[in-house]
DNA sequence: AACAAGATGTACAATATAGTACGTATAATG
DNA sequence: CATTATACGTACTATATTGTACATCTTGTT
C-alpha cells in the first residue's frame, strides 16, 4: 500500500501536528527519501518523537520502515522506463531493449550537451572522424552527414591512420566513437590528437570509458545487445542529433552546401 | 560539477576497486542516494574504508557529502523536467519521430519476414551488399554484422562496382539498401544481378521502389527525417535484427566463427 | 631478491540518528 | 471546578554510520 493510501485511510484521525507533516511530506517527498527525522521534524516545526509517532500511526514500526517503503516506491517509478532492462537482460526481447536504448539516447543529449558537443564541429577547420569495426555505422552517419554541410571532413581508417591524421592540427576537431571493450588503437590515437591540441568529442559509453577523461565534449548512451552483438542504433542516433545540431548552428553556410551538392546530383543524374 | 564527470576526470587513476565501485553506481545510483557505506560497500564486495576513500578521491570531504551532491543531482532532475523540455524544443518532434519509425520498423519485420529476407543470407556462397551515399549506415551495420558469422561478405562500393561485382553469379545474393530518391545506380545493378540469378534481399522505403519488383525477400520502412536528411536508424536496425536472425539460423557455425574471431582479437591485443 | 609505494582491509573512535520513557500542557467531560 | 485523556515536547539510550589510524598485502622497481 502507498503511502498516500495509508494517509488518505486516517484523514480525520490525524492530529494537527501529524497533519502538517503529512502535508509537507505530500509536498516534498524527498524529505522522507532523503531526509531523516530531524530534518523533517525541523521543516514541520514540531518535535523528533512526533514524527517517529506519525510513522508508526501510519502502521510502519518507525520512521525507517516508512522510508524505506517510500523509497522502494520511487525506486521503482525511476527504474521502470530505461535502466530496468539492464537487470534482466536475458530475458527481455530485442525490441524492448533497442526501443528503450532509443529513449534513453534522448535524455542523454539534452539540448545543452549537443550544443557542447557540436560547437567544436562547427568552428573547426577539420573534423576527423575516428572509429573502431564494430561501431562503425555511427561514424558513417556522422561523416556522411557532416560531409553535406562541411568541408574537410574525413574518417579515419585504422589501417591508415598516419597517413590520414598526419595533418591534424590545434584548430581541428576530432569525433571518435568508442563502446565497451575499448580499442586500444582509437583510444591511443585520441589521446594523442589531444595533446597535439586537437579538441576531442567523444561518444561512448561509460564515464569509465578511458576516452572520457580526455574531454568534456561527450556522451555516455546505453547500447543495448542485439544477439551476440552491440547495437549501433544508439551511435547512429547520436550521429544524427549532432548533425542536425550543426546545421542549425551553421544557419545559411549549411543550407547553401546543401544546395549546391543538390545540383550536382541534378546534373549528374544520380536519382531516378 | 556531476558524479559523472568526476569519475570520468579520474578514469584511469581510480584503482581496481575504486573502478568497481565507480561501475556499481553508475549501474545503479539508488546505491549512493539512499544506500550508505555499509551497503555499497557490501554490494561491491569491498571494505568500508574503501568506499569512504573513493568519495574523498573524487574530491569530496566524504561519503556524506558526495551522497548529498547525488542527491541534489537527482532532486534537480526530478523537479525540472518541465523546464528541460522547454529547452529541448527543437529535439522533441525529431524524438517522437525517430521513436515511431523505431516501433514501426519491429512491426514490419514480422517474424516471417525475416526469415525469408534472413535465408538468401544463410545459403548463399557469396553475400554482396549494395548501397548509395546517404543510406550507408545501415549497409555498414550488416556488412560488419555479416562478416563476423560467414565468410565472403563484401560490400560493394559504387565508384568500383563492375571491379567487385564480376565474380557475382547464380547461388549469391545481393542485399540492396535504397531510400526515397532511388539512386540509379544501386536499381540498375540489382536488376543486372537479378538477370543473373543472383537472389535480391531489398531493404527500401515503399512498394513503390523500383527495387520492389525484383523481389519478394525486401521490406518497406518507414524513414523519418532528421533535420534536412533522412534518417538511417530504421535501415540499422533492420540490418542487426537480419543479422541476428542469421546467426540463429546458421547456428554453431555463426558462433564458431565468432569464438575464431575473437581469438584473433585476444591475440592481436586489440581491446584494452 | 630486497625494498618502496600503493592498495586494501581491520579495528576503533566520533558522530549522527532513531526510538522510547517521561513530564507538561491543553482540551474535553462529568 | 476537578479529572481524565490526548497531544506534544524534552531528555535519554541504543544503535547505526561515518571517518581515520594502523596493519597487511600486493605490485613494481632496482
Amino acid at each position: 500500500m502507498s503511502l498516500k493510501n495509508h494517509i488518505a485511510t486516517l484523514n480525520e484521525r490525524l492530529t494537527p501536528t501529524e497533519r502538517r507533516i503529512a502535508e509537507a511530506v505530500l509536498e516534498d517527498e524527498s524529505l522522507l527519501t532523503f531526509g531523516n527525522v530531524s530534518t523533517l521534524a525541523q521543516r514541520v516545526g514540531t518535535s523528533r518523537a512526533s514524527i517517529v509517532r506519525f510513522a508508526t500511526k501510519l502502521g510502519y514500526e518507525g520512521f525507517t520502515e516508512l522510508q524505506q517503503s517510500v523509497r522502494a516506491e520511487v525506486s521503482d517509478k525511476r527504474t521502470r522506463p530505461s535502466q530496468r532492462v539492464r537487470s534482466d537482460e536475458h530475458l527481455e526481447p530485442i525490441q524492448s531493449k533497442i526501443e528503450s536504448a532509443v529513449h534513453s539516447v534522448f535524455e542523454v543529449l539534452t539540448h545543452r550537451r549537443l550544443v557542447a558537443m557540436a560547437s567544436p564541429l562547427v568552428t573547426a577547420n577539420n573534423v576527423w572522424v575516428l572509429t573502431g569495426e564494430t561501431s562503425r555505422s555511427g561514424a558513417i552517419a556522422l561523416t556522411s552527414g557532416l560531409s553535406m554541410i562541411r568541408p574537410n571532413v574525413m574518417l579515419v581508417d585504422e589501417h591508415s591512420t598516419g597517413r590520414d591524421l598526419c595533418g591534424a592540427q590545434k584548430g581541428d576537431a576530432l569525433v571518435v566513437f568508442d563502446f565497451s571493450r575499448y580499442r586500444r588503437h582509437s583510444v591511443d590515437t585520441a589521446r594523442m590528437l589531444a595533446e597535439l591540441g586537437v579538441t576531442i568529442v567523444a561518444i561512448t559509453d561509460s564515464p569509465l570509458s578511458p576516452l572520457s577523461s580526455l574531454t568534456e565534449n561527450r556522451c555516455e548512451l546505453g547500447i543495448p545487445a542485439v544477439g551476440p552483438f552491440d547495437s549501433s542504433v544508439p551511435a547512429v542516433i547520436a550521429a544524427e542529433l549532432l548533425v542536425s545540431k550543426v546545421v542549425q548552428m551553421l544557419g545559411s553556410r549549411a543550407t547553401a552546401r546543401i544546395d549546391t551538392l543538390e545540383t550536382f546530383w541534378q546534373s549528374t543524374d544520380t536519382f531516378l
